[in-house]
Formats: C-alpha cells, sequence, structure tokens
DNA sequence: TCAGTACATGTACGAATGTACTAATTTGTC
DNA sequence: GACAAATTAGTACATTCGTACATGTACTGA
C-alpha cells in the first residue's frame, strides 16, 4: 500500500516546513529525523531520503528561512522607498515584524546556532547584511550598520520581554540615530 | 580508590565551570551529562549526584553566567559614575565586553534558549533590565531601553561579522540616541 | 571507637537517536 | 506490456543518552 501518492517536491517541502514549525519550539539542537517526520506527517524513511544527514535538513530548513528573510527585506525596500518619513515607516515595519514570533525565534536561533556551527555564519549574516545595504540607501555605510544593529536589538528585545519598545519610541530613535550630528 | 580529596563546593563549581565552557562549544542543547563529566575530569556520577537532571545543571550554569554578568553591570556602573563622556565610556566598556567572545555567546545562547525554555527568561531579563535600570540613572527611561536594545544589537552584531562596529560609530550613536531632540 | 551521614565512582538499563537497508510500489520510457 | 529508475515505507541496529543504583570511602559527632 502507498498512503501518499508521488510528489517529491512537494515532500520535501512539507519536510522543511515541517522543520521550520518546530525550530521555534525545540531549536536547531532540538531536531530529531522522527520529530519532523512525525511532524510532516511522512515516515520515518522518507527525512533520511530526501536529506543526507540531519545537518543537511537542519541546514537546508535555515536556508529557507534565510530565503523568506531576502523576501522580507525586498518588502521592507519596497516600502522604505514608497514611505514618506524614513524612520517612521523603518517603525512601522519592526512592530509588523514583532508580530510573527516564530519567525523572530528562528532567526534567533540562527544566529545562537551560527555561534558554535561556522558554516552557518553567511546564512545568519544575510539578514543583517542585507538590512545595512538597503539602509545604505538612505544614509552611509557606518550609520546603516548601526541602525541595522539598533533593529537587531529592538527584534531580541522584544523576545525576552512581555511588551516591546513603543513604535513612537523606536521612530524617534531611528530618527536620532540617522540624523548627522549638529 | 578515591582519587580526588572530598570538597563538595569544589567539585559543584567545577561541574558549573566545565557547563559554561562547553555552552559556548556545543550550545545549551548540546550539553550532556558525560560531555560535562569528562571536561569537569569528574566521573559521570558525579554530575547526576550533584544535580538532580541534567536540565537543572544547565540551568544552574546559566544562572552563575547571570551572576557573572551582574557583576560585570556593577562594574560598569562604577565606570560610568566616574567616566567624564557617558556616550564614549559606554563605547569602550562595549568594546571591552566584545573582546570575552565566549562570554557573548554563552549571553546569546541564553537569548536563544529561553526563546524555547519560558522558566530561562527571567535569567535572559537580568542583563537587559539591569543594563536599563543602570542607563536610566542618566536618561529617561524609554531612551534607556532603546539605548540598552542598542547595545544588545551590537554585540548580537559582532557575533555575526569578522569586525565589529567601530568604537566611535557607536559612541556617535549613542550620543545621537541619548540627545534630546532638538 | 563507632555508628551514621555525606560523598565518590562505576555500572546497568530502558529509551531515543541517526542512519542503513530491504522490500514494495509507482512512474516514465521503449 | 516490460523494464529500469525513482520513490515509499517499514524495520533493524549500533550508539548514545539520562538516570538509577549498588558499593565503597571519607568525614562527623557522640
Amino acid at each position: 500500500m502507498n498512503g501518499a501518492r508521488r510528489n517529491p517536491e512537494e515532500r520535501r517541502r512539507r519536510i522543511i516546513q515541517a522543520a521550520l514549525e518546530l525550530i521555534p519550539e525545540v531549536g536547531v539542537g532540538g531536531l530529531t529525523h522522527r520529530l519532523v517526520a512525525a511532524r510532516a506527517d511522512v515516515p520515518l524513511g522518507a527525512t533520511t531520503y530526501y536529506f543526507t544527514s540531519l545537518d543537511d535538513l537542519a541546514h537546508t530548513a535555515l536556508t529557507a528561512a534565510a530565503e523568506l528573510t531576502a523576501e522580507g527585506l525586498r518588502s521592507w525596500a519596497e516600502a522604505l522607498r514608497t514611505g514618506p518619513d524614513l524612520p517612521a515607516t523603518l517603525a512601522t515595519l519592526i512592530d509588523d515584524y514583532l508580530g510573527d514570533r516564530s519567525r523572530m525565534l528562528i532567526w534567533n536561533e540562527l544566529y545562537a546556532a551560527a555561534g558554535h556551527r561556522p558554516e552557518l555564519r553567511p546564512l545568519a549574516r544575510e539578514w543583517s547584511d542585507g538590512l545595512t545595504r538597503l539602509l545604505a540607501g538612505y544614509v552611509d555605510h557606518q550609520t546603516a550598520r548601526a541602525v541595522a544593529a539598533f533593529i537587531d536589538g529592538i527584534l531580541l528585545h522584544a523576545l525576552i520581554h512581555d511588551r516591546p519598545l513603543a513604535p513612537g519610541t523606536v521612530a524617534g530613535s531611528l530618527a536620532a540615530l540617522m540624523t548627522p550630528p549638529r
């Protein structure tokens, strides 16, 4: 008997999707073949058939997450291009981002995992570098790095605290950061 | 035979110390009784004798790390009290902090672990809240939170990038953040 | 001196893990 | 329809894990 119809690409996607769901719950290090297989509702053999190892699976899932991040950055770029006030628009975008807790948890897991898995560092840099590049279209490079770091700090802050920074405060701080010294 | 002389407190400290050494290398989730015991150079039985479970061991180690953090904050407070220029002094302190990579990795691991282990959140908040409290002695509370978030962002940034933000840039950004809007 | 307690250490064991592998089934190609 | 390749699914196995435990050793106080 063969329960599922054949659809290799779909299956691969489902497994990756299951891993992305699990990472916020158990962490990257908490992934196991069996856990992912159960969540994806595929037999254990499927996860080893589509991925050469568990590390490969985790890495692929995180790569997919980085791709989603890149998409997010493109929409940020679009919003900033059309938005009237740069700091206020950024603050709104950040506030929206804060609403997607699981995405933030994956992002943070990636950062932590990159700490002791050097092969993940380029992946972790994608968000940060992309954001810096984006901001560098509006302010000088050093300032762009500082603003990107500030935004990462706000996200991290929100992960730990019940109440994130108020968008008004964020907008004010961003304006201060991006305004050339008097 | 009994190789080690009796010294329960010393032994407990050694196990915690070993765990703190290992966390940057393998992550909180990568800790095992055997790994910690080997690093601490104690038999396997010792880690289960002194800690009721592996979670207990990890939690205790992270608590010890938080205590070190609290100590660090006290020395920051002292430096800020005597330092002439607030932003410049802060920038120097941050730059010093960046030199201790393993401490930063533990801090980041704690943040990530707190994401999917709620019981760790109070521990994770200690650094952030303490820093905010400290800064609140110099600027209003909202600004203090923003500056604390910025500092966390800088640390995170440094974990992922080869070159951290230049202290000069950091000092300038801090000054901008802490200066009331014109 | 002599219990009684705290500490030390090695071993045991069930559970869970990563991965390999066999066998069955579907799909594409001639 | 026949055949090879790809996919599916279940199982097996060595390894590692957390934890319990039995046994032994050092300390403490009366």
